[in-house]
DNA sequence: CGGGACTCCTGAGGGC
DNA sequence: TGCCCTCAGGAGTCCC
């Protein structure tokens, strides 16, 4: 499922909720994630308050009032739900289709929190996982140490990009996905910034123009930003649902649009999908050069 | 270090 | 209805 927009949409949306509640229970239905869960670790967030979250490419950081720290990444399919028992009305993070108290399928673990409210991670394909660490170590974890710049900071910037592709000779879209170049980038987006820019996915990065390169830039950040603003995408159709969802994937112009005419004005060509290093691949052949 | 192949897992949807 | 195939917002590891 998620790439930055995503992610960045059920942080803020969990951040008003989740401020000063304390961890009462941990429930695992399901251990076996990406990581398997450690139960003992799992033990040591019991009783602690939650402060804040912050979020570092796709994955988010739960950070508490000892020096703890839980991080949680949603792979393709994980999702959490914020639930306000005492309500009877399901508060969601991001993707809500639960509207009982019962565990719904999936819901792989389910964090019970004071005042009588749940935070569930929900996972269909389980290649997400959740991990601890000791706050002192925030500079060794591994996922986080060589992850590139975030694409809506300024250090991901027009001379940055040309210093990185000196001598690479990868194409652009894998270039945008991978996650030591700029981070939080993933298939969907990849597809979309190049449209509007009107780049093949796989031109050679080498063989970019400095106007491309400064194009790509910006829109990355106007695409990205844009997402965020309308919630984030939401591809699957959750019929039963009545939470909130996000509403960027109207504005999609070349993802999963294979055979559709081009979104360009006066453009009749039909979008074209293909693969591009393992991933589904969307673009305009008249428009993206 | 770079790049390709393969892996984790479950479900939806299409073709027959 | 069922079976089989392909595909899906990600990213780690292994091997050359």
């Amino acid at each position: 499922m998620p790439e930055l927009p995503e992610v960045e949409v059920v942080k803020r949306s969990l951040n008003n909720k989740i401020q000063n509640l304390i961890i009462k229970e941990i429930k695992i239905n399901d251990g076996s994630l990406r990581y398997p869960i450690v139960k003992n670790e799992l033990r040591k967030v019991v009783g602690l308050k939650l402060k804040k979250i912050t979020r570092r490419s796709k994955y988010l950081l739960f950070f508490f009032n000892k020096d703890f720290l839980m991080l949680i990444h949603l792979g393709m399919t994980g999702k959490l739900f914020f639930v306000n028992k005492k309500s009877k009305k399901f508060k969601t993070s991001f993707y809500y289709n639960i509207n009982n108290e019962k565990d719904q399928k999936h819901d792989r673990v389910i964090f019970y929190l004071s005042k009588n409210q749940k935070l569930i991670y929900n996972d269909v394909r389980k290649f997400g996982f959740i991990k601890f660490y000791n706050l002192k170590d925030l500079n060794d974890i591994q996922h986080l140490k060589n992850l590139g710049p975030e694409p809506l900071e300024h250090d991901f910037n027009y001379t940055y990009f040309k210093k990185y592709i000196i001598g690479r000779k990868r194409v652009i879209k894998e270039i945008l996905m991978s996650q030591n170049f700029v981070s939080g980038i993933g298939n969907i987006y990849a597809n979309e910034i190049l449209f509007l820019c009107k780049v093949k996915p796989t031109r050679n990065v080498n063989k970019l123009k400095n106007f491309e390169i400064r194009k790509i830039i910006k829109l990355t950040k106007n695409v990205l930003n844009s997402s965020i603003k309308l919630g984030g995408s939401t591809i699957k159709n959750f019929s039963s649902s009545n939470g909130k969802k996000g509403s960027f994937q109207q504005h999609f112009n070349v993802y999963g649009k294979k055979n559709e005419v081009c979104s360009n004005r006066n453009c009749v060509s039909k979008v074209v999908r293909s693969i591009v290093s393992k991933r589904s691949t969307f673009h305009c052949p008249k428009c993206q050069k």
